[in-house]
DNA sequence: CTATATTGAGACAATTATATCTCATTTGCA
DNA sequence: TGCAAATGAGATATAATTGTCTCAATATAG
C-alpha cells in the first residue's frame, strides 16, 4: 500500500462498508445490523467500531448519497449551456449510481436527523436553478412549477433505477431512456 | 343505524382503521402498533383483536390498495375507447388515493407474503394491456416498452401525491398537472 | 331492563434488535 | 521477528416492540 494510504485506509474501508450496506438495504430494507455485517463479511464488533450505531450508519448512507449527487451536478456544470444537455449529463452520472441513492427515497432520514431534510433541500437546490433557466430560456415547459418537474425528475430516476434493479431495463440504456420519456412523453407526437 | 349493517359494522370498522393507519405510516413509517392504536382513537387490545399482528396489519393494507386500484381500473372501463381518456380517468380516480396507496411503493410487502407480489403484478395487468393498446393504435409511444412506461407512470403517480401531501402540489389540480407532464414531456414543444 | 358482546387499560411474557464488553487471534508495520 | 493495532467470535446487558391475557367498564341488542 501507499506510504500515504495511511489515514484515507479507514475512509476507504468505511465507504466499502456504505457500499455493502447500500446493496444489502436494496435487497432487504428491514436487514439488521447483523446482517449487514455479516454481508460486509466483517463481525458485528467491527461494524460497530465504524459505526456507533444504525442511525449513525443510516445518516453516513444518507449524507454520502446527498454528497455523490452534488458532486454530480458540480461535475456536469449544469450553471451555463444547454439546460437539456446538462440534464442529459446529470442522468448519465446519476443512473448508475442509484444502488447508492435509494436510500432518499425509501427511508425518511430527516427523522433521524433534523437537519437532513434542510442537506437535501440544498443539494437539490443547483438542480432547481437548472430547471428555472430552462424556463426561462424556453427549454422547458413554463407552464408548470419547476418544483414540480424536479420532483417528476426525481421519482422518474428511481423509476428507472428501480426498472434496471429488477431487470426490466438495461442498464446501459437507462439514462437515455429516461431522457427521452421525460422529455417528450409518453404519448405520440402526431 | 341501518338495520342491515349489522354484518357489516365490523367490516366499516376494519376500513376505518386502515385509514386511520394508512394515515399515521404515511407521516411516520415506522410507527408502532401502540401508535397506531393510539391514534386510531382505540387501544392496543381491540386493534389486536382486529388484526392479529402486525404483518397482518401490513397485508390488510396492500391488498385493499390493490383492490382500490383495482376497482380505479375497473370502472374507467380502460378496455375499449381512447387510451388516453381512459389513464385521464383513472388519474383521476388514483391520484385522491394515494393516501391508501403509498405502502405499495414504500412497504415491501412480498417479503411478508410471497403471493403479494404476483398479485399486484395480476392487479397491475389491466394497465399494461391499456398502454399496450395504446401503442397499437399509436396513441403512446411505442419506441419504448410498455413496461417501461406502466413503471414511470406508476412513480410519477406517486410523485404527483407527495407533491399534494407536502404541499407542493393543488390537491385538485393533480391529475391534470400529471397528466399533461407525462404525455407531453416537460421540454418545451417548439 | 337485562344479558351479551365489545372495549379499554394495563400487566405480563416473549421476542428481537441494539449496544457494550472481553479476550483470543490475526494483521500490518517497523 | 516482534510489537501495536485491528478484528472476530460470542457473551451479556439493555431497550423496544410485539403479542397475550385479565378484568372492569361500556355499549348494544333483544
Amino acid at each position: 500500500m501507499q506510504p500515504n494510504a495511511h489515514d484515507s485506509t479507514k475512509d476507504t474501508r468505511r465507504v466499502d462498508l456504505l457500499n455493502k450496506a447500500g446493496e444489502l438495504l436494496a435487497m432487504r430494507p428491514t436487514a439488521s445490523l447483523a446482517d449487514i455485517a455479516t454481508y460486509a463479511g466483517i463481525s458485528k464488533a467491527t461494524l460497530h467500531r465504524y459505526f456507533a450505531n444504525r442511525d449513525d450508519l443510516m445518516l453516513a448512507l444518507g449524507y454520502r448519497a446527498l454528497e455523490l449527487v452534488a458532486r454530480a451536478f458540480a461535475d456536469a456544470e449544469i450553471e451555463t449551456g444547454s439546460v437539456i444537455d446538462a440534464l442529459t449529463r446529470v442522468s448519465e452520472t446519476l443512473v448508475p449510481l442509484g444502488d447508492k441513492l435509494h436510500l432518499l427515497w425509501n427511508e425518511s432520514l430527516y427523522a433521524l436527523h433534523p437537519d437532513f431534510a434542510a442537506a437535501e433541500q440544498a443539494t437539490q437546490e443547483p438542480m432547481l436553478r437548472l430547471i428555472k433557466r430552462g424556463q426561462a430560456n424556453s427549454e422547458l415547459r413554463d407552464d408548470l412549477s419547476a418544483e414540480w418537474l424536479m420532483q417528476l425528475i426525481d421519482y422518474a430516476l428511481f423509476a428507472v433505477w428501480v426498472s434496471v434493479y429488477e431487470g426490466y431495463a438495461a442498464r446501459r440504456d437507462a439514462a437515455r431512456m429516461l431522457l427521452t420519456t421525460l422529455l417528450d412523453g409518453i404519448a405520440s407526437r402526431s
